[in-house]
DNA sequence: AGCCTCTATATTGTCGACAATCCTCTTTAA
DNA sequence: TTAAAGAGGATTGTCGACAATATAGAGGCT
């Protein structure tokens, strides 16, 4: 039963302003650091100002705008610190995402687990880079809510995901480290699949560090 | 230099509203898993809807209140399970904290952090037990703030900490285990002081975990 | 009686207008 | 010439009214 992970639905108006507004920062086509114009956005969406504001509030939820009382709304600035910063996050709270799976994932669910694996070890050989990508959000992704831990898969998914999605899309940062990572994450599946909590952080740790390492090496 | 750790300043009406309405929910004038009916709060506060609803959003983005569309919002529900899942949230997030910390407080923050816990130290002795849950509050802050990490510290001082007081304030855990807490504290800041990262972030870790499971045993 | 439907009411979502604040450019005085 | 002060315009904050949706209750049907 591998339902599509993703399956947020606008209900309302701000929803869907929302989610574009969303996912035009986070493509880039509205420029990081830019202002946000709330009379400019509300005529440009073809919505009033009170749904802007929502929708504004909800971007700042996630730590893509920052506001200011009384000045307004900017799309948060890319900075190589902060890339770094945020990696120290995510390394901290995965860590944590790994330890917990190991420990309240159900069989099943660690069968799906494998499965996701083999399928990516497909497409690593035959080198589509596109859903390697897709992949690695996906596993990580199952990680995440194999953990069980609201707070947690709340403050990665809403949270840091866009975020860092963000930052790989502007900094033109498409995956590679493909092939070495597939082992990675082949390593973690065991040490979950061993209920080992103890492994299964430490290797979750190691696998976002070395993903820092690669960045960082990348930007200076 | 000790400034006060906790100066957020109302600017705008929203500002004011969301204070109080924050503050009211934690210490349990408005009762955990309660409705917020905008109306109501408009009236009882002497504002628009407007503003009430702009609190009403960042009270959400600090997980104090769900809210569900078109059907209304509800402070959160105190569950056992929930202080856990917080607690092991906290222990990733702070051993983050504490290793960074290691890493980046400069040694006059590290002079300042050594006095702060001599001044602990007596009202321990004394047995000022307000002062002790301040005193811990402010040890915690110091470090958060130290890992000079800007995602840590808003995920963990505008997010996690409310959520946590709320916890302690209405299931009345107003702080135990001081003594042996505060030898924690001690070590802590010598690994800091040492510039041990994995120490650091180590005897954090530890220091949550005990904390986690004294409340637990209580809690059962 | 039990269940469904439909209506009435209450609550949230959205809108446009007004108030308060900030930014800019001009003016004026030392 | 520079800097301070003020007027003007633009932007955000707040408000009350209207629209859309959900909830509760009455009524009718099997």
């Amino acid at each position: 039963m591998l339902m599509n992970a993703f399956a947020e639905q606008a209900i309302t108006g701000a929803d869907k302003t929302f989610f574009q507004l969303r996912r035009d920062i986070v493509e880039g086509e509205i420029k990081a650091g830019s202002k946000l114009s709330e009379m400019e956005l509300s005529t440009k969406y073809g919505v009033s100002r009170a749904v802007i504001r929502e929708a504004i509030n909800r971007l700042e939820s996630c730590h893509l705008v920052e506001r200011k009382p009384n000045i307004g709304a900017r799309v948060v600035a890319l900075t190589p610190e902060g890339l770094i910063q945020l990696y120290q996050v995510r390394e901290s709270l995965e860590g944590m995402a790994a330890r917990l799976a190991a420990k309240n994932m159900t069989d099943a669910e660690i069968n799906d687990l494998n499965t996701l694996l083999s399928t990516h070890f497909q497409e690593v050989k035959t080198g589509e880079t596109y859903y390697q990508e897709a992949g690695d959000v996906d596993f990580h992704y199952r990680i995440i809510v194999g953990s069980k831990n609201d707070h947690l898969i709340s403050l990665l998914v809403n949270g840091l995901y866009h975020l860092i999605r963000m930052y790989r899309v502007q900094l033109g940062m498409a995956g590679p480290r493909v092939s070495t990572a597939f082992d990675e994450h082949k390593h973690i599946v065991q040490a979950i699949s061993n209920r080992d909590e103890e492994l299964a952080e430490m290797l979750m740790r190691r696998h976002i560090l070395y993903s820092k390492q690669n960045i960082e090496a990348r930007l200076r």
